[in-house]
DNA sequence: CACACTACCTGGGGGC
DNA sequence: TGCCCCCAGGTAGTGT
């Protein structure tokens, strides 16, 4: 699920979980999504400090504890964060729940555990951050230009790729490709800047509408409502879809309006 | 270096 | 009903 726009959300969720208060509790339930780090070691560092301001980078979230290190959270595709009140059912795949002042329950959720939760400090943080391009939200034309100049490979794959912009996934791909009216398959290299221009403008206005939903919102008039249909059809000029796989991810377009 | 492909996990859904 | 295979909004590792 979480792309950018998820990921923002998750970041709303911990900066208004009642504040900044103090973890009272940590409940490893599933140490398979530590990363890097003991359940002990996540227990001592995190119980007794306060979580700070979040930050995201791409679809990354990084949480200050004061003066201990950092708490990362990757939420691969199925991961999530809530905050409820203690009385709320735990649920088969909350796999760390810390307690907040001892009453608010943060809950890092994940199906799949095909990313996980790890402890940095700023050495690990910058290491992170050196493998991701700028946030996909703070690019701005000519640097988005930049970014894609002397690429090769399909236009999608090059979106798709963390360290050039960070926070597009396979949904937001499709769905800013499909507005600009660009094959996916498409090189990047045979783009004019022309093209390049609109793909950037359509990301811009994708990502501000994902955002205030907290996903690609499933409308009817965007590709992403349409996509999970068994016979999709183009929102735009009713074209019937077509679907293939780029970048391993499965892609889908209009033949007549992307082209 | 740029790019493509697979493995890593779990669970839901379709076909038989 | 059970089993098998495929698929899913991500990334790291490996090979070309």
């Amino acid at each position: 699920m979480p792309e950018l726009p998820d990921v923002e959300g998750f970041r709303q969720v911990l900066l208004t979980c009642r504040g900044r208060r103090s973890v009272t509790d940590v409940d490893v339930r599933d140490a398979g999504v530590l990363r890097g780090v003991s359940e002990e070691r996540l227990r001592k560092e995190l119980e007794g400090r306060r979580l700070g301001k979040a930050w995201r980078h791409g679809k990354w979230l990084f949480v200050p504890t004061g003066d201990g290190p950092t708490l990362v959270f990757h939420f691969g595709m199925t991961g999530s964060l809530r905050c409820c009140d203690q009385e709320e059912p735990i649920e088969a795949h909350d796999r760390i729940v810390l307690t907040l002042g001892g009453e608010r329950l943060l809950c890092y959720r994940d199906q799949r555990k095909l990313q996980g939760v790890r402890l940095a400090d700023s050495a690990d943080v910058d290491r992170i951050l050196e493998g991701l391009g700028p946030d996909a939200l703070a690019v701005d034309r000519d640097e988005f230009l930049e970014l894609l100049s002397g690429r090769r490979g399909a236009v999608k794959s090059a979106l798709m790729d963390q360290s050039v912009v960070a926070g597009l996934g396979n949904l937001l791909c499709d769905e800013i490709l499909w507005r600009a009216r660009v094959a996916p398959r498409t090189s990047t290299r045979s783009l004019s800047e022309k093209t390049l221009r609109r793909i950037h403008a359509a990301m811009g206005r994708v990502l501000a509408t994902s955002v205030r939903d907290g996903c690609v919102p499933p409308r009817r008039s965007w590709l992403t409502g349409r996509r999970d249909d068994s016979e999709p059809v183009c929102p735009r000029c009713g074209t019937s879809m077509r679907s293939t796989r780029i970048a391993g991810r499965r892609t889908v377009w209009c033949p007549h309006c992307q082209n």
